[in-house]
DNA sequence: CCGTGTATATTCACTAGGCAGTATACATCC
DNA sequence: GGATGTATACTGCCTAGTGAATATACACGG
């Protein structure tokens, strides 16, 4: 027991985490979470002060694996840029293939306290999806694309519009047609810089 | 009471319209619809078998209503074809600034009740988009553009993205950059139309 | 080496209220 | 008198959150 033995809070986390993504946010009461995780809902409230708190680290917990997974699709696609940025959404299209599979962590929680806008889990969701954004419009500066900043978040948009349909139909192909979209815009902007190395 | 008095039924279904809408399925009880419908619990379930079957019916109301609103504004803007699709996004962030704005009834009942795949709100929802992407490609079609099942997707994919968005940043200007990624689309569709009149 | 103190971590049992759905009865209209 | 619609009052269960006690571990004085 020297240093790592699974310690209780992560273990809650990781309970929290299994549950709120498979089953949603309203969907699944404190003590299922705590049963799950081994431990008297007492001590869950010893760690966390409130289910609010609980769903705020359930997110923060879900925002550098996911980013860095996309990252690496990205990195590890062939071609060029256009190509690189359809990688993310066909890596993603294999993964909604998963029964398991339940859409955006972040995205859905959103829809579900919509009507909290302050809540803690909303600004946590809205850092991520920011952070994403962020990424992808240092890749196109870094390509010498014009109008970056508007570019990486119309790919931010597709890619989230591909979560919400997806999630609705059932149907991983949206996000491969969604991919394609992404495709054409970049390539698009490509061939613009080319011609106008500034922009406007 | 010959004819138009209001019947209890869609008193009720406007009531869970509004309630559901704004604070979510699961955030409402079937006791809070009935109160505000001016009702018993009693009365409601015996016009509605179950909280279920009055999601359903509480998404059934809003399918026409939205896709005539669409259609109106695509309908009633200037400019050529990517201006009428852009218009649909301009549209729809001016509502989106609303305060009372709360996203896509559709999505967001799919981002809750995601765990039940087979839920009659899941096909209704699944039924509206659809209905969507099918009439945006006939307007394509019509156009003589190529790919316009394709093309409608990817729009309709923009479309929700900014939903799913702007629902969780809580800026309409998100849907502005997905109305100009709509209108590039469509431009670039259209200029491959007139070169090459038929598909590959 | 032993006792005592203190902070951390955990448990059992509980409150107070909300939830979907129902048993039963009463009214009203044809 | 049967069909339709509404109301009162209820069941049984689930919910987030808490009060009070307990176990464990490590620090320090003797």
């Amino acid at each position: 027991m020297t240093s790592t033995a699974k310690p209780t809070k992560d273990r809650i986390v990781a309970a929290a985490n299994k549950l709120f993504y498979d089953e949603g946010i309203r969907g699944v009461s404190v003590d299922a979470v705590a049963e799950r995780a081994g431990v008297t809902k007492r001590t869950l409230y010893y760690h966390f002060k409130s289910k609010d708190d609980l769903i705020a680290a359930y997110l923060e917990g879900r925002d550098q694996p996911n980013l860095v997974l996309f990252k690496r699709w990205f990195d590890e696609a062939k071609g060029g840029l256009p190509m690189k940025v359809q990688a993310i959404f066909d890596n993603l299209a294999h993964s909604a293939r998963h029964p398991k599979w339940r859409g955006c962590g972040f995205l859905r929680t959103s829809a579900e306290l919509a009507n909290m806008p302050g809540h803690p889990a909303m600004k946590i969701g809205a850092a991520h999806k920011k952070k994403f954004e962020a990424w992808l419009q240092t890749e196109f500066d870094t390509a010498k694309l014009s109008n970056a900043p508007l570019l990486a978040r119309q790919i931010a948009l597709l890619l989230d519009g591909s979560f919400a349909t997806v999630l609705l139909h059932r149907d991983a192909a949206y996000m491969e047609a969604a991919g394609l979209a992404a495709n054409k815009l970049v390539s698009t902007a490509k061939r613009a810089a080319s011609k106008a190395p500034r922009s406007s």
